[in-house]
Formats: structure tokens, C-alpha cells, sequence
DNA sequence: TCCGGCTCTGCACATATGAGCACACCGCTT
DNA sequence: AAGCGGTGTGCTCATATGTGCAGAGCCGGA
């Protein structure tokens, strides 16, 4: 292409793309047919001198994150940019806070569950519209990183009515478990569950290190659930590797059930970091949670359907 | 913004920048109407998530040269990057041979002046539609960059007929003028003139240094011509600092007529250079020449109306 | 010389798009 | 309770735009 004709590509393409005026009035500009300036611009598109860059903001990468989204037909999901595969709790937990402060509203009812990621969220919160906060689960873990903690900490931001549950994730016999729901504020903040409209959750992978629950079990029961094919849990909700349930202690847990789960509208886990390939898949498919914050990397397995 | 704000920008943008999809069919996709789609769209690009960006080629500025085009409502004008302000005449000169090599076709005639930058035009011609070549002004300056040489070096990469003018651009008198102009090889390519359809021109600036012409006069005459406010040529043509013929020493001339040059329907002129300036802004006045080749210092400086 | 393929052009017609406008909703004040 | 700016939404209608198609010119080969 000489230099004639792509000085008028520019030209014109500075005129339609940058400066707006539209292929009609170029045309009548420069007395040639609208039909000529499209067929310019395209070739200038197609040439290569008109480029169309989309700049995503610094943090989130997302092409993954939308390639991920339409996998799995979640209502968002979003892959943070972390240094590396190990420390990726706080890039998590900043994107997580960040969208917690974008879409909770007032008359929202959020449940928190447990977990480390989690907690980076909660740190990481600004600000959050003022909003009732309930704890979805018993309490489990590092301490400050059980949901009771979360669960304050949140409320300590957002100055709203707190639900917490002072008990254990789960307990050793089925009648405890069935007076510690009676109690009066534990019933109080499970009564609340049908009301809750957004909650986060952290999903673990069935191994002793990778998942708040499994440790509580006794390893002979956690190695018999391995064998019926539970590969990773959710607010101790244990699932198979296709995403179905599987139902192990639910009788002794102290939480949100699967099926009051799958009510609340807007349930978003938080996952990351190595060996949570196969476990995030699967509660992906679970149906119980909508939306997925995660690491870049685990993303990048997800979608090439490579375990770690 | 939040992030799932943020993320759905960025994943419309994409579907409709990058994957082409239109508006309303992005609206159907994600269940919103179209006037949000354009509405989110419009965001996005005002927030500069979408960037459109005009790559031009190396070596053109098409900034420059689209606004030096529209200033002086020429066909085109071009504007060469060269490395220094001094020496111009090769990036002039490449830039004016690949125009040469794209807009000469078959059937056109092409007319040819003297100089430094046309010889530099003419060594780098690699390709040129075979057609008729005819030298526009008789011979004056250096050996290899008069008007003969450079038609001969052209019809030689092209393969055309050639018409030379064996004889000086300006005589002593106008009785050896018309003599010359009777003599039949010289008037064979006069004679030709009406019929060419494109000429390279040069542009000269008023001083001994910066023109072909001013040494062919004596010293009086050519201050006599400054005096009457002769500031350019081209082709031996002199003119005012509005654009304005000032007849010299036409009748002394071996050339083409101004007449018969803004007969001609595309004057491509090359010039560059320092202290060229106002020279090229008279000429690009005067109405003779319909393109300009230059370089990026002189074309800025045209644009400021900053004489140098 | 004729012919087939090729490119370029502009048309008709269906869609896509832009712009101003009215309306509903919301939080806030009087 | 009523008033009131601000915001977001979708409407109408005039334009702008994309697409398939047919004709014109052009070129090279039979």
C-alpha cells in the first residue's frame, strides 16, 4: 500500500474513531459514497492501523475471569492477579472486599463463613453499606480467622446488627448438636438464614491441610468419605467430585444447610492457591454458589480442566 | 467502580470491539436493553477501559500531514520523519518515490523538475508503471540532479518514453530562448506539456543557496527580484509571499509556462529543509502545486506560521 | 477479438444506533 | 405527607450502518 492510500486510511480513521464524526458525514466530507468509507475503515481494522485495546484494570485479569463465568454459568467471577501461586489469600481478599463494597446495599442480610481467605476479605474492607451480618457456619480454625471473627469484623466496618454463633463447626454427637441449635442466639441467627440475600463462603479441598472441616472429623471418617467420593466441601457442606451432594456429619454440623443455601440469591466463594482445582470445580457445579473469586492460576486450571 | 461493574465493561467491550457483536445482540445475550449496552459501552469508553488507537507506519507523520493538507486545501500532503532537519532529502525523497510508485498508472504522463530532493526521489525509485516521462524545465544545477538526469534515471526504472530538454533553464537573452524553444527535440517535449497528467516539482526559497534558479541571474537582477517581493520558485516560476506570479525572466526561461502547469491536474511538490519555510507556504499558495512531499520541521512550521 | 475471472462500485433493504424525552424510583428535605 | 433534584430506564423516531447483489471496468489468456 502506498503512502497516498494510507494517509487517507489514517485520516479517515482519525476522523470516524477518534474525533466521532460519523462514515456518513466523512463521506460527504471527502464527495466519495458512505459505502467507500466503510469499506476504508475496515480495511484500515483489518490492516491493522486502527487497534482496539481494551484495558483492563491492574489486578483482575479479565479474560480469564469472563472465560470462567461462561464455563461455568456463574453470575461473576473474577481471577486476581497474585505474585505467585502460594500468597494468594490477600489478592483474593482484596478483589472479594472490593466487590462486597460494590454490591451490598442497605437492606441486604450477608452470611460469612470461615477460612483464612475470608478473613483477608474481611481486613481488607473499607467501607460496606450498613447491612445485618450473619454467621453461616459454627466456628472453625485459626482463631481470627473463624467466622465468628469474620463476622465481627465485617460488622465493626459496617456498623450493622451482628448474628453470630458461639459454637463449633461440628460436634461429636447428633443430640449435642440438636441442643446447641435450640439455644436461644444460635437459633436466633439460623431463624435469620432464610432472610440472607448475599453470602460469601471459602471452599475446601478434601485433605487434612486444604479444608477447615476435614480436620475435625476423626481420620477414620474422613477417609471413609474420601472413599465415597468427596473431594471437597463448602460451610462443611461435603461434595462429590461431580458436584453432587454427599451427605456426611450434616446431622452433627451447626450451619447453613445445602438447601437453604441454594436459596440465598447471591453466593459468592472465595478460593485459591494449589491442590483446590478439582474441589473448586466441583462445588462450581454444586449449584450452591454463583459466583467464584479467585487467583489467576487455579483459574487458568479450571478452564484447561488440569488438576493440580 | 467495583469490580463486577468494572468486569462487565470490560466483557462487553470485548464482545463488541473484539468480537464484533452488535449492541442489540450483546443486550439479548445478557438480558439487558440495548440502550444500556450503549450506555455501559459509552462508559467504558470514557473511563478508557476501551482504547482506540491509529497505528501509523514508520517514517509518515499523518498528524502533521492530514493538518498541513486541510490548511492548505491540498489533494494530499505528506510529511517525512527524517532523523535531522539537515538532511531531509532522503526521507523526502523515499517518501515521494513510493508515492510516485502508487499513484502513476500506465497512461499517465509524468513531468519532471530539477533538484537535490527529485534526484533523491528518482535513486530510490524501485518500481514505476511504464509511462511517458518529459522534462517540465531546461537543465541547471548540480551534475546527476538536473532535470535531464533525473528523467533519464526514472524512464530507466520504468522503461517509458523519454522527452529531454537539452538546454539550459535560463538563457541570456530571449532571442537564444526562442531559438531553442524552435529547436524540434526541445519542442517535441514542449509540445507535450498539455498532455501530462502528473509533475514533481521543487520548491526554491529566494537565496543563491536554496534555489536552482537565483545563480543563473546576475546579482542585480536577482535583488532587483527580491525587492519586488519574490520569495519562491518552482520551476523557474517566481512568486510573491501570497502565492502571486511576479514575472521575471520568463521570456529567458526553458520551461514549462504557470499556465500550463496549473493545467496539469496533479503538481506534486518536494521540498524541505531549513529556511525553506516561507518559500513553501507561497507556493502552496499560489495555486501551481495540489501536493505537497516534506519533512515533519518544515511541516510543523508551516502549521505555526513561524517563518525560519 | 472474445471471454472468464477479478475488483471496485453503488444500490436496496433490513438492522443497528443515537438522541431527546418522559417517567419511575430513591433519598432527602420541608 | 408532600415536594424535589438526581439517577437510571426504556420509549420513539430519525439516522447511520451492514450486507447481499448486480453492473461496470479491467486484465490476461485462448
Amino acid at each position: 500500500m502506498g503512502p497516498e492510500q494510507h494517509a487517507m486510511l489514517v485520516s479517515i480513521a482519525r476522523r470516524h474513531y477518534l474525533d466521532g464524526v460519523s462514515k456518513v458525514d466523512i463521506a460527504k466530507e471527502r464527495g466519495i459514497s458512505r459505502y467507500k468509507v466503510g469499506r476504508l475503515l475496515q480495511t484500515a481494522l483489518d490492516e491493522g492501523i486502527v487497534r482496539i485495546e481494551i484495558q483492563a484494570r491492574g489486578g483482575i485479569d479479565y479474560e480469564l475471569s469472563e472465560a470462567l463465568r461462561v464455563k461455568y454459568g456463574l453470575r461473576r467471577a473474577l481471577a486476581a492477579e497474585t505474585p505467585d501461586e502460594v500468597h494468594v489469600h490477600h489478592g483474593i481478599g482484596q478483589v472479594a472486599s472490593a466487590l462486597l463494597s460494590e454490591i451490598v446495599t442497605r437492606d441486604d442480610v450477608l452470611g460469612v463463613d470461615c477460612g483464612r481467605t475470608l478473613a483477608s476479605m474481611a481486613r481488607q474492607l473499607h467501607s460496606l453499606e450498613r447491612c445485618d451480618v450473619v454467621q453461616l457456619t459454627g466456628m472453625a480454625g485459626v482463631i481470627g480467622q473463624t467466622a465468628t471473627d469474620i463476622t465481627r469484623v465485617i460488622s465493626e466496618v459496617n456498623g450493622g446488627r451482628v448474628f453470630p454463633i458461639y459454637a463449633p463447626y461440628i460436634v461429636p454427637d447428633v443430640h449435642t448438636a440438636q441442643t446447641l441449635r435450640n439455644h436461644p442466639a444460635i437459633r436466633s441467627a439460623m431463624n435469620y438464614y432464610p432472610k440472607i440475600t448475599k453470602a460469601c463462603v471459602a471452599i475446601g479441598a478434601w485433605t487434612p491441610e486444604l479444608s477447615q472441616m476435614y480436620p475435625l472429623l476423626n481420620s477414620a471418617d474422613a477417609q471413609r468419605l474420601a472413599q465415597r467420593g468427596v473431594v471437597a466441601e463448602t460451610c462443611a457442606l461435603t461434595v462429590g467430585a461431580d458436584g453432587q451432594r454427599i451427605d456426611a456429619v450434616d446431622e452433627r454440623r451447626i450451619g447453613v444447610s445445602d438447601t437453604a443455601l441454594k436459596k440465598i440469591p447471591d453466593v459468592i466463594a472465595l478460593a485459591g492457591g494449589r491442590g483446590k482445582t478439582r474441589a473448586v470445580d466441583a462445588v462450581l457445579k454444586s449449584g450452591m454458589v454463583n459466583s467464584i473469586v479467585t487467583d489467576t492460576f487455579l483459574a487458568a486450571r479450571l478452564l484447561g480442566d488440569r488438576p493440580d
